[in-house]
DNA sequence: AGCCAGGCTCTCG
DNA sequence: CGAGAGCATGGC
């Protein structure tokens, strides 16, 4: 059985643009954009369903979705339609940012040239701390081998004209692997450790995901840093890309450092403090200011201003 | 081969 | 507190 059904944004949304970050690694096979079209496994009442999504070709900015299920209702619905527009950040107001911020000399070029980019965010706030620990201190293709061994060992499935599709794995069966599970994926042992860890305390109801997902920025990162292998960086990264936080600014990441010392420094090193100390004339958006820079360097445009420095 | 990677914990001034 | 050491494990 599949049902489709539409889903409005407010303009500007350029889906094809925001959605092209989840093809940046070829491991990706969770969020898998292929050919204009955006596939997730989204959990139905404890069973998996497949949405995929495509833009609208002309008119208001729209996605078509498509849901794929046994027996599929209309509360399911309603759960993917949330999600996707959390995924795509389809309820923060990107105009205020644009009216606010196109004036900065540092973002007004990348306003101009990511007209309708939109952050994206991870669904599920579990999956954003499990991929937060996977992704400190490695190289991100080496974190996306490993997603994808993890995925495909603990992750459902769902078949779709010939293709498996993965969910990311649930708490409930993330708790139950062991050390040794994740050491043959070469997770090393004090992540293993860590996911584990978290896995268990979530499972059992001691971590509560949507409690915290209710917390203020200063109060969310505070108790998520209380778990162990979760820092101040997992805390912030995940404020912004798992829970759509729009003024957030991780200065402790490597990649928002690279992206602040080129298109803000003129090249030379920064530190975190820089980079805070920068990004306050950003706020409210200090988010998007940060991923539409991030968007910058992972497309290596060339530096239009060197100030600051 | 050797440097580096979207950090974290622990220790010590 | 803030800084520094030690750590783990592949990519390139």
């Amino acid at each position: 059985m599949r049902r489709q059904f539409c889903l409005c944004a407010s303009p500007p949304f350029d889906f094809d643009l925001t959605a092209s970050l989840f093809a940046r690694f070829p491991s990706e096979i969770v969020d898998v954009y292929r050919d204009n079209v955006y596939s997730r496994v989204f959990g139905l009442d404890g069973r998996p369903g497949l949405a995929r999504s495509w833009a609208e070709r002309g008119g208001l900015p729209r996605l078509n979705v498509l849901v794929t299920d046994e027996a599929i209702s209309d509360g399911d619905l309603s759960t993917v339609e949330a999600r996707l527009r959390h995924t795509f950040d389809l309820d923060f107001p990107l105009n205020d940012f644009y009216g606010a911020l196109g004036g900065d000399p540092l973002l007004a070029p990348l306003i101009a040239r990511y007209n309708g980019l939109r952050m994206l965010v991870r669904p599920y706030l579990f999956e954003a701390l499990v991929m937060s620990i996977t992704t400190q201190q490695i190289n991100l293709t080496f974190a996306y081998n490993l997603k994808a061994r993890l995925v495909q060992k603990f992750g459902q499935t769902v078949e779709y004209e010939g293709q498996t599709y993965f969910a990311f794995p649930a708490a409930t069966a993330l708790a139950k692997a062991t050390i040794t599970d994740l050491r043959q994926m070469q997770y090393s042992e004090r992540k293993a450790d860590y996911i584990i860890g978290l896995a268990r305390r979530v499972a059992s109801g001691e971590l509560d995901m949507e409690g915290l997902a209710r917390l203020p920025d200063d109060e969310f990162i505070q108790e998520v840093t209380k778990v162990r292998g979760l820092g101040r960086w997992s805390a912030e990264w995940t404020l912004s890309r798992g829970l759509g936080r729009p003024d957030i600014v991780a200065a402790d990441d490597i990649g928002v450092q690279r992206a602040f010392s080129r298109y803000c420094f003129a090249g030379k090193p920064v530190t975190a403090t820089q980079v805070r100390e920068l990004a306050e004339r950003w706020r409210p958006y200090r988010s998007y200011a940060v991923h539409y820079l991030l968007m910058a360097l992972y497309h290596r445009l060339e530096p239009w201003y060197a100030t600051e420095g």
